[in-house]
This record gives C-alpha cells, sequence and structure tokens, in this order.
DNA sequence: TGCCAGGCGACGC
DNA sequence: GCGTCGCATGGC
C-alpha cells in the first residue's frame, strides 16, 4: 500500500480488493452515508470522508498521516491480503460466486462499544430503523462534531441514563439492554482489553453476561469491534445459507476467517431476495 | 394489512 | 438441556 500526502487529504494506494460500496453498506456498520460519491461518518470520535476514486484508490479526507496510521489504517484492515483470502474463497462454489459478486467487501474494524451497542439494538430489528436508532442515539448524547455529525456517545456517558432517557430512541425493548451494557462496561466489569488480548472463548462468555447479549450479538461484537475474523455470527440469513448450501458445515477454504467469508454469503444471500422481491 | 426484522430472556418441560 | 413465546417498533 502506497500513501500520497499532499498536506490536507491522503490518497492511499491499495493492493485490490476493496470496494467502500459494499463495505460501508452491508450490514456491519450502521452510520456510513453517501453524498455526491463520498461516504462519511464518525468514528474513534472523529469525523471521517472518504471516496473511492478507481478500483484501488481510496481518498482520505480531513485527516493526516498520523491518524491515518493510528485509526483508519487498521478501521479499513487496509493490512490484511483479501487478494488472497478471496482467492482461497474461491476453492469453494458459493463463496465464489459471493466474492466474485460482491468482491471488495471488507470487514470494518470498529470500536467495541459502538459494536455492541449496535447490535444490541440490531436484535429482532431491521436495517433500516437500526440505523434511525443509532442516529438519534448519537444526536441526544454523542459530541457534535460539526456538519452534523455527532460520534458515538460513550459508555460512561450512557451508564448515567435511565430507559425514560432513552424512550425518545424508540429502541423499544432494547432500551434496558443498552443500559445493562453501558453499566457493566463503564464500571469495568467487563473488560474490552481482556476481551482483545484473549482467546475468542473468553469473549463470547464475558459478552454474554450483558442482558440482551446472545451468542449472535456477541459474535458479532467479536468480529466487527475486536477483528476476531474467526468469529461466526449465525442470523436467519446465514442459517438460510447454511441450511440450502452448507448442511454440512462450511468448507475448509473459508477457514480461519470465517467471519470474513460470512460477511460475503450474509450480503450475498441478503440481496438475492432483495432482487426477487424488486 | 399483516409479516418480518443481522435475537434474546423467561418459562415450561 | 431444548422448544416456544412475547417483545416495541416500524419498514415493506
Amino acid at each position: 500500500m502506497k500513501i500520497i500526502n499532499d498536506g490536507r487529504n491522503l490518497t492511499a494506494e491499495c493492493d485490490g480488493c476493496i470496494n467502500l460500496d459494499f463495505t460501508l453498506d452491508c450490514g456491519q456498520s450502521f452510520r456510513w452515508e453517501k453524498n455526491n460519491g463520498i461516504w462519511s461518518a464518525a468514528a474513534y470520535g472523529r469525523r471521517i470522508s472518504v471516496e473511492q476514486k478507481d478500483e484501488k484508490t481510496i481518498i482520505f479526507y480531513d485527516t493526516d498521516e498520523d491518524e491515518f496510521q493510528k485509526i483508519w489504517k487498521t478501521y479499513f484492515d487496509l493490512e490484511r491480503d483479501y487478494v488472497s483470502l478471496v482467492d482461497r474463497f474461491r476453492e469453494d462454489k458459493h463463496l465464489k460466486s459471493a466474492s466474485e459478486e460482491y468482491y471488495g467487501i471488507r470487514v470494518l474494524r470498529q470500536e467495541p462499544w459502538e459494536t455492541l451497542c449496535s447490535f444490541i439494538i440490531s436484535q429482532n430489528n431491521n436495517i433500516p430503523r437500526i440505523k434511525g436508532i443509532i442516529k438519534r442515539l448519537c444526536e441526544a448524547y454523542g459530541d457534535d462534531l460539526g456538519d452534523g455529525c455527532y460520534s458515538f456517545p460513550s459508555a460512561e456517558k450512557i451508564s448515567t441514563l435511565t430507559v425514560e432517557d432513552l424512550s425518545p430512541l424508540r429502541a423499544g425493548f432494547r432500551a434496558k439492554y443498552i443500559i445493562d451494557a453501558a453499566e457493566k462496561v463503564s464500571s469495568g466489569e467487563i473488560r474490552f482489553d481482556e476481551i482483545a488480548e484473549k482467546d475468542i472463548s473468553f469473549g463470547r462468555e464475558e459478552l454474554q453476561k450483558i442482558m440482551g447479549v446472545g451468542p449472535k450479538v456477541a459474535e458479532c461484537c467479536l468480529l466487527y469491534g475486536f477483528g476476531k475474523s474467526e468469529a461466526f455470527p449465525v442470523d436467519v440469513w446465514v442459517r438460510r445459507i447454511m441450511s440450502e448450501l452448507y448442511e454440512d458445515g462450511l468448507p475448509d477454504c473459508a477457514y480461519p476467517e470465517i467471519g470474513i467469508a460470512q460477511q460475503y454469503l450474509f450480503h450475498w444471500r441478503r440481496n438475492l431476495d432483495n432482487k426477487l422481491t424488486k
């Protein structure tokens, strides 16, 4: 990867297999918005805008090299060799179809707290509404970063709130889960540094101590928030894929990064139904 | 209109 | 341990 710094923006020449449209709108992050070809969001307390110029070139607006190295390189998983990884996925027929149709999906490395909270909100919910709830949460309790952009409110901040305070979010039964998560995280009962460091099974147990966090939410949090690519979230779509195509389990070529394989399969299967109903 | 959504907790057995 | 049900809300 080559970085060009013109003093204001950074241009990254990636190795390939990167598609922002797929990556930022494939159900792993709920905060990105596209306007005039430029994707914008807040992450890690900063506002960031990115634009894809060609199949390998991404422009990072309003950042600097230091911030890029510390945050965005990891956030966009730019150091992983997706070209080789997806080549390996192609050994399987269905994974080949999924990864060719959605070539360039990357699994983002989001903040653990935002990821945990977002996937608590995601349960028994649909993506447009998940986005709305998270947007209202950030606007109500996040920091104003300018241009109508708000940071994701910290666990400490949310732990001072009540279920009633969250009622304008219209999160329904999930509000009490958000509060419980905030309390356990801010008190140190759940420690993200330990989860990041230790084996995935430790993270599974720890996260499921939170009310409203079961196997699926924990798995999403470990995959998207802790970069544990061996995590494998099973939702209704992945369950369908498994029963329709992989009754005997995933193919060997999906291992050990089965979480990344899952992201291709999830998006592929979900959009198949969208196409059929249109 | 009714069905369903990137599930989970409570409950009954 | 495992199956079933209710859950808030609203997108389609």
